[in-house]
DNA sequence: CATCTATGTCCAATATAATGTACATGTGAT
DNA sequence: ATCACATGTACATTATATTGGACATAGATG
């Protein structure tokens, strides 16, 4: 998980990508860390994140915490978080969501969108009969590794999936290598179908199940998605899948519709 | 509500400053924006905000939204801020805490917190007999303002809470002066007497009551506080007081505890 | 039509931010 | 004691980011 270095080696990186770097890093670490230890992790120069640091703490947008120097993402960060759910109000919709699919199937639910080129699960609610889950909420997964990654992607062409996506991101946690013309032939498959479904690609016995809810535009602005033990999976198949499509027609639209305005 | 400009006039501004001020003042227009008005609103140049909220794009922190190329908050903040809220997991316990004071007092109940030099109302418990509340949720207001105000600098000497808070925040809204030092007088007869009440600065029908949070460091890190019609207010002071006392005790060392660490 | 404002793009000038390096300190291992 | 390493600070250099202003366009107004 090293750093982006954007394009050319050898240039100055600036100020304002850097700092989105560190707050990404720390966000994925989920932890506080020593402005050295950050700096050394992403492969920075260390006087740069020595700066920005101090620049950031200024702003309240990291906060020292952990002792030691330690500093992790700061109050303003929820501040401005809290303002973007606020005006795009998807939490109250996507939960009933969640409780809903929850009832109905007693699987783990998860509510599922992009971040940047990754995908991430941003809710989830737990099954009755909890398995180890192999992505936490608010961790960011390679697109190719998630059912729901080809639904995320499908409003883009050929080209600009691959793009898109980092290439080394089709190395499968496994070490194997997905082709990249297959899993553009599964996303149109998911598009055609409106849905997605596999054996988890990150783990060894869960199946997954993934549906779009779609945006203003159209496509698939997230995904509700069911991780069921395979043998669940497989059996309730069918069931499943209607009620991953009842709940996700509660959400459509909604996750990109502002609350005013 | 205009730039902070910080010292020196006739400076350059760091791009890492402006894009805050970009963002903390979408966040307090609580609506998507134009680049050139942005850029006119804060006083800052056309050409470095064009830049900036170009940046900031690619960064997923800002968003289109809104139609004819204005910009609001994005999904990235979102998930920063939700890290956040993860690690310092005060979000539960702050929302029981304000179910038990609306059921105890059917009154406005608020959890507050200082947003960098000012004041926010972090989450609110409308009341039974609902009116017209004058500050929203995350909205930043003048630490004099509030009764919060009062438990939140308490930490402070006279000194840094002179230098703290902006000189012009003592202007009350109906223009009255509030002279700093009997706002300092007020700040320690808070501390000593662990909560502070009056009759709202802000508006001309409600009593306020604020009691402290207490984070690790011992001091203020939160205050819950209950608005209520005034008549209300001084008839039930001492059983508000003992709720809202109640509710906080309940959250003393909570906000600030980290979740794992 | 002429004028004014709002909006966005482009570009050169220079103030300065990002960086490499040196320095200082503490700690643990040899 | 000596070395290696982690951590933080200080500073000069230079690549570049910020800025002011020119330019273009579209509506609105008189």
């Amino acid at each position: 998980m090293d750093a982006v270095q954007d394009e050319a080696a050898g240039k100055r990186a600036r100020g304002l990508d850097r700092a989105f770097e560190i707050l990404d890093f720390l966000r994925q670490k989920r932890q506080a860390l020593k402005p050295n230890e950050i700096a050394a992790q992403i492969g920075a120069p260390r006087s740069s994140v020595y700066e920005l640091v101090n620049l950031l703490l200024q702003n309240g947008i990291l906060e020292f915490t952990g002792g030691e120097g330690r500093v992790y993402l700061g109050r303003k960060l929820y501040f401005l978080g809290a303002a973007y759910e606020n005006h795009f109000d998807f939490t109250r919709e996507c939960e009933a969501a969640l409780e809903q699919l929850a009832d109905e199937t007693r699987e783990t639910a998860q509510f599922c969108m992009l971040d940047g080129n990754r995908y991430t699960v941003v809710r989830m609610r737990e099954g009755a009969r909890p398995f180890r889950i192999s992505t936490d909420v608010g961790q960011s997964v390679p697109i190719p590794w998630t059912a729901s990654g080809r639904l995320l992607v499908a409003h883009l062409s050929d080209q600009e999936i691959l793009t898109f996506i980092p290439p080394q991101d089709f190395r499968l946690p496994n070490g194997e290598w997905l082709e990249p013309q297959t899993f553009i032939a599964e996303v149109r498959q998911a598009e055609r179908e409106g849905l997605f479904t596999f054996n988890s690609i990150v783990d060894s016995f869960t199946h997954c199940f993934a549906v779009p809810v779609r945006g203003e535009e159209g496509h698939a602005a997230a995904t509700l998605c069911l991780v069921t033990p395979r043998d669940d999976g497989i059996a309730n198949r069918d069931r499943y899948l209607d009620c991953l499509k009842k709940a996700a027609a509660g959400l459509d639209h909604a996750p990109t519709r502002p609350k005013r305005g």
